[in-house]
Order: C-alpha cells, then sequence, then structure tokens
DNA sequence: ATAATTAAAGTCAAAGAAAGTCAAAGATGA
DNA sequence: TCATCTTTGACTTTCTTTGACTTTAATTAT
C-alpha cells in the first residue's frame, strides 16, 4: 500500500511542474480533504519531504484568507551557495556561520552591505534568548537566509 | 480567496499615489460601502496596515462633514530606521516585522534582495528552536540588523 | 440659544477562517 | 523485536470580518 505521504509529495511536485513557475500556493484544509486525511498531514509532507535542503522554501499566513506557498529553489550541485546550505547542518557556531558568510563574500556572491545584515542576524548577542538552542537557531536562520539568494538567482 | 483587507490597503496606496500629495481623505462609510463592508473593516485595516511605524498618520474628524485623513510621513531618511528601530521593542511577531521591512523598501532605504535576506531570518520556520521566545529573538535580530543599516549610513 | 436629530467616525468583543503544534496511536521494516 | 516513520486528532495561535454600541460634530427645529 502505497505511502499517502508519498502520494502527497507527488501530488505537490506535479503541481510545480504544471504550474511552470517557481511556486504554487495551496490551502492546507482543501488538500486535507482532497486526500481524505488529518489536516496536521500536509505539514508532516512538508517538513519531510520540503524542507530547505531539498530545495523547497515554504511560507505560510494563518487567519482568513490564509495559505501555505512552496517555492522551489533551484539548487544544484554546482551552485556555490546550495554547497553552503547543505554544509550548514542543524547547528553552527558564530565563528562557522562567519566564515561562510565571508566566503560568499570573497566570491562576490554577496556584498559587504548584505553581509553585514547577515552577519547582524549570526551574532550571539542577537541569539541571547534562544538560550540552549542558539547554535541550532542560528543554523536554521542562515539556512533560511542562503535558500532567499538561492530563489533570488532565477 | 484574496483577503479584503489587502484590497483595501491597495486601493488606498493606489489614491495616495495618484493623489501625487503626500495625504489623501477618505469617508469611512463611504469606502465601505464601495467594498460592500462592515465601516469598522476600515479602521482594522488603518491600524495593521497603515501604523506609524510604516510611516503613516491618520488623523479623523467625527460627526456631519467629518472624513479621515492619511498622512504618508515624510521622513528624514536618517531617522526612519532609527525611528523603526525604537518601534520594535522587546518582541515582535513575524507579521509586524515582514511590515516594517516592507515600509523600508517602499521607502527604498534597502532593496528587494536586502528585504529577502532580513524577511528570510524573520520566518517562524526559522525560528521553530526558539520555541516560546520565538518573538523576543526575532526582535533582537531585527534590531540587530537595522543597527548594522544605520551604521554603514555615517 | 437650546434641544433634538442626523451624520459621521471610534471601540471592542465575538465569530469565523485559516494554519500550527504536539503527542499518542498505528504501521513498517531491518 | 524495536526503532523509525506515518497518521490522526485535540488543542492552540494568528489574522480577518462583523455588528452592536458609543462618541463627537453639524444641522435643524423649537
Amino acid at each position: 500500500m502505497a505511502r499517502l505521504s508519498d502520494l502527497i509529495e507527488v501530488f505537490i511536485k506535479d503541481m510545480l511542474k504544471d504550474s511552470g513557475s517557481r511556486d504554487i500556493e495551496i490551502q492546507r484544509n482543501e488538500l486535507a480533504n482532497y486526500f481524505d486525511c488529518a489536516p496536521s498531514q500536509i505539514n508532516y509532507v512538508l517538513t519531510t519531504r520540503f524542507p530547505l535542503e531539498r530545495g523547497y522554501i515554504i511560507e505560510s499566513r494563518r487567519g482568513g484568507g490564509g495559505s501555505i506557498r512552496i517555492i522551489r529553489i533551484k539548487h544544484n550541485e554546482d551552485d556555490f551557495i546550495s554547497n553552503i546550505l547543505l554544509a550548514v547542518g542543524s547547528s553552527i557556531s558564530k565563528m562557522k556561520a562567519n566564515a561562510l558568510i565571508e566566503a560568499l563574500l570573497e566570491r562576490k556572491l554577496i556584498n559587504r552591505r548584505e553581509a553585514g545584515i547577515m552577519n547582524a542576524a549570526m551574532k550571539d548577542r542577537a541569539l541571547t534568548f534562544a538560550g540552549e538552542n542558539r547554535n541550532r537557531v542560528r543554523a536554521e536562520i542562515i539556512k533560511s537566509m542562503l535558500a532567499t539568494l538561492i530563489k533570488r538567482e532565477a
């Protein structure tokens, strides 16, 4: 018996392909209804099958008129930024993050001002309230920032 | 389903643009009638989409012949960022952070790519591991990023 | 001139409309 | 078997829309 999650994954990927664009918008409840499953199943599929590491950005809004947007970023192996994104992993120190940003700067993939913004988000000071999870939060943030850079290369 | 509030927001911004001046005047009931909604919906749009932090001032008069005036602040560019910085406070939601970044973009104090980087750092998904401190961490990060913008302008 | 009426806009809380979280139960596979 | 992956559902959070009631100002009637 095929796994439901796999079916939903394929369905979404087909939607993306068919759309001809790099992003699509879905209604969580509508999709759950279509597959006759719990709405939270959609979240499960999104987090397990469409993470940043696999080249997808998920955005959403709650409340009336809310929806979920799935964005495909072209991330191939010879892309330097993609490789950095993968290299980050699930946790990263400030020093290491700074080094990665510096590498981007050296290759002129970002400019000094952008590097400044990114480093600002990596500071320990900025992440004080993340407590123990500082390095994990930092990793998610830098990956998120890197993903938008890739998105913008189109 | 498009959000009514967004339509009204765009409508007002178009009015402002078309007027060529820094302020416009509307009749709340007339506008509500035009959009076929409750008059208080207009207030909702004004408070959520045109707050001071985004560079707007709202004035109004009740009673016969009353009306609402929407003024786009002509900002002193240097101060605008510092004011936004002050508006952030110790905690901020994703929506509000997005709105502030949008305001910077509208005033061309940052470009689209920079806005993308900043928004990426504001995402709930990026801050998952911050747990209940999400909004506090977000506030520290955006303040940290804004600070570098100011530093660079000196 | 005062009171009553009418014509605005303001406030606030409840209802509605989405999506998110988390943990428990169930299924699968090594 | 036992660890991992999937599915479900109850509960929460966020954002929007509506409506009943209030406040303020101008106009009209006495």
